[in-house]
DNA sequence: ATAATAAGTTAGATTGCTCTAACAAAAATA
DNA sequence: TATTTTTGTTAGAGCAATCTAACTTATTAT
């Protein structure tokens, strides 16, 4: 239906959206490593298939079929994460390049044969939701590790942006989704955090870190 | 690499040199339903990039520089059909069409994922051999059914030319890789076979059908 | 051997996706 | 407010992959 290109975009502008609910030309031209005339050009064939609301000079926002068309590439990226990470024995920081490629494959039964091996899970390696056949797809209301405060205990929910070298640092840490996390201290200064978790030695986390990621009040 | 669309081409001219030695463009034209034009074009494409052989009229060839790059793309679509078949319970007629897409991914650790989850299969689901990582593939000598005569006793091994369609008629029929098949008669005048496997009625197979299933002797 | 048919080639156009260079509008800064 | 910087747009070019139309060579049939 649409080509790896377009397919490509409208991820990126989702992505994008995620945060501010439109996106710009040039961020979207950082991101996807193409130049703004280039994407420029394709702003106006998305909106001309109706994916894309496109005014000029104006960031772009998804229609309702754009989100759904990209939700339901996201679907099939992160599908594609969790089986890689379940049923291929990849570690979580290994899987987003394999995704980034399959993710395109023009197969219903393939990426429903996946979600049912998977047990039709929610959420992917990173705790991302996957969105469901219709494309819909809801947060569960985490925050960030950088809104804490001293004493508070929480659990490792979700990684943002999440580059396979931010996973690194996490794994030669042992932090890992589920992992309790108590809040010994904060730095005012720079935002840095001293937490403790799985009876390690305490850890400093910098503010770039803990912005990164997403947990949940501990349940007694 | 090389382009999604170059790999396809490279893959048509290997298929058809299997046979022959060489492949010719008005019978890649039909394969790759693409015309010949454009297919020539290509084909001028691949010799300066030093994979195939051309000369004006002739039949192309690969060169031993696209023979193992055209074997290295089949063995990551066997290794694909065989990882659909054994780990993700698809049938032998339902993973073609898949495997023609995942075939072009860029990644070596995941067919070698693959390749070790399966065990380093040899064949894939449909009897053909799995080329190895350096593009060596040997096709054990199996005979057609076709050659073979009343009294014969045979165990099927592969199927060519297996089209979907095909794969469904032998579904239909119990007819799967190591069933025993006995040759009862053979009608001179248009080949078609009455045979016998798995306690069943005999039943009658078209020489058409006889051409494309690859059978060796039952050992005792 | 000649004519007819099939296969292969050349030329030129089209579309998708990319670029650079130049220009215009919007936002930030002085 | 005026200037500078950033962001966005237009124009024009290039390459990959495709096509159609016209032509040439090879093969087949008469």
């Amino acid at each position: 239906m649409h080509s790896y290109t377009e397919e490509n975009y409208l991820k990126a502008v989702f992505n994008l959206s995620a945060i501010k609910g439109e996106a710009n030309v040039n961020e979207l031209s950082r991101l996807l490593e193409i130049k703004m005339p280039t994407v420029n050009s394709m702003m106006k064939r998305l909106a001309e298939k109706g994916l894309i609301v496109y005014e000029s000079y104006k960031p772009v926002r998804l229609t309702a079929k754009g989100e759904k068309a990209a939700a339901l590439i996201i679907r099939k990226h992160r599908l594609t994460e969790m089986f890689l990470v379940e049923k291929m024995d990849f570690g979580w920081d290994e899987v987003h390049d394999i995704a980034e490629q399959i993710e395109h494959v023009q197969s219903p039964d393939f990426f429903a044969k996946m979600d049912e091996l998977l047990g039709f899970p929610k959420l992917d390696p990173h705790g991302s939701p996957i969105p469901d056949k219709n494309g819909k797809m809801e947060w569960t209301e985490y925050h960030k590790l950088n809104e804490c405060k001293p004493g508070d205990t929480v659990v490792f929910k979700a990684v943002i942006h999440s580059s396979d070298d931010f996973l690194k640092f996490l794994n030669a840490r042992q932090l890992r989704l589920g992992t309790v996390i108590k809040v010994k201290s904060v730095e005012s200064f720079d935002g840095t955090m001293t937490v403790e978790y799985s009876k390690r030695a305490p850890e400093m986390l910098s503010q770039l870190v803990c912005d990164r990621i997403l947990v949940a009040p501990k349940k007694k």
